[in-house]
DNA sequence: CTCCTATTGAGACTTAGTCTCAACTCTGGT
DNA sequence: ACCAGAGTTGAGACTAAGTCTCAATAGGAG
């Protein structure tokens, strides 16, 4: 999954330097949705050298294309989620931050109604759903 | 409208204070999505004497009982919106910043669609539609 | 009018993210 | 292998967004 993420760096035609394979692998390895904040940490912990703006800056050229996408929690907080590079959206647990991708399932009928109704001309969306995922329904029924 | 803002503040049992009016009719000649800076800005302007906390007190207060609503722009910001307390979502213009609400038309079987595919008990949702207004397709076609 | 409590402003503080710049390191050409 | 130069880096200053504390103030119930 690291090796994805380098790959279509590679390809991109920017340089795969020793920080971006860091982060790569730190990013592999953590499940669901994370903040700049805790990659940052990650990297701290391990102390490997990497700035502030490192972090910042893969985070950006990744979401340019696609590769991770930004999330904005319930509470208000900028998460990032690893994800595939064609047009989705997120199911995210409120309870573990498991990420589930879904497809675009019926929205286009929905943004192509609120086009028609409202007469705006409509460039892109946004659709997040909270809830909890399978795991932790069973892991405490009913919270 | 700055009227019902404090109506439904009364009804809430807080008390309306002079700062809470004065953010009230700040709020309530803005047209469009504002964030908490610009009415901090307007506030600043008109020597109101009004500190940022306030501002971010009676936000909150206000998103509380959904009579504004936290907008998360494309680029990152977060704006708020005046809104009807009922569920909606938003149309917001990425030119003027118009906003534009639009009933549930058809989400809710998307929702249901996502939450059968995936196994999450679907709690709450997001969507926000990014486009042009009417004004602005006219002033500038197919920018 | 009084008193109690909610609310306030100021400013310190925290967190998120951007910017600058000199130093460094990829990578393509030799 | 080596070199050169362009892309990238880390440190830290800086900005913006938001929270917290606390003494002072002001609603509003009685």
């Amino acid at each position: 999954m690291a090796r994805e993420l380098l790959e279509a760096l590679d390809q991109a035609g920017v340089r795969l330097t020793g920080p971006r394979r860091e982060l790569a692998a730190l990013i592999a390895r953590r499940q669901g949705h994370f903040t700049a904040a805790d990659l940052l940490a990650d990297a701290g912990q391990r102390s490997l050298g990497i700035g502030r703006a490192t972090v910042f800056r893969l985070l950006e050229l990744l979401a340019d294309r696609n590769l991770v996408e930004r999330v904005d929690l319930p509470d208000g907080r900028h998460a990032y989620v690893p994800c595939e590079p064609s047009h989705h959206h997120h199911l995210v647990c409120v309870s573990c931050g498991a990420i589930s991708e879904v497809d675009d399932c019926g929205i286009d009928a929905v943004t192509a109604e609120a086009a028609r109704r409202s007469g705006f001309e409509i460039q892109s969306h946004r659709l997040e759903l909270f809830g909890r995922c399978p795991r932790c329904q069973n892991v405490e029924p009913r919270q």
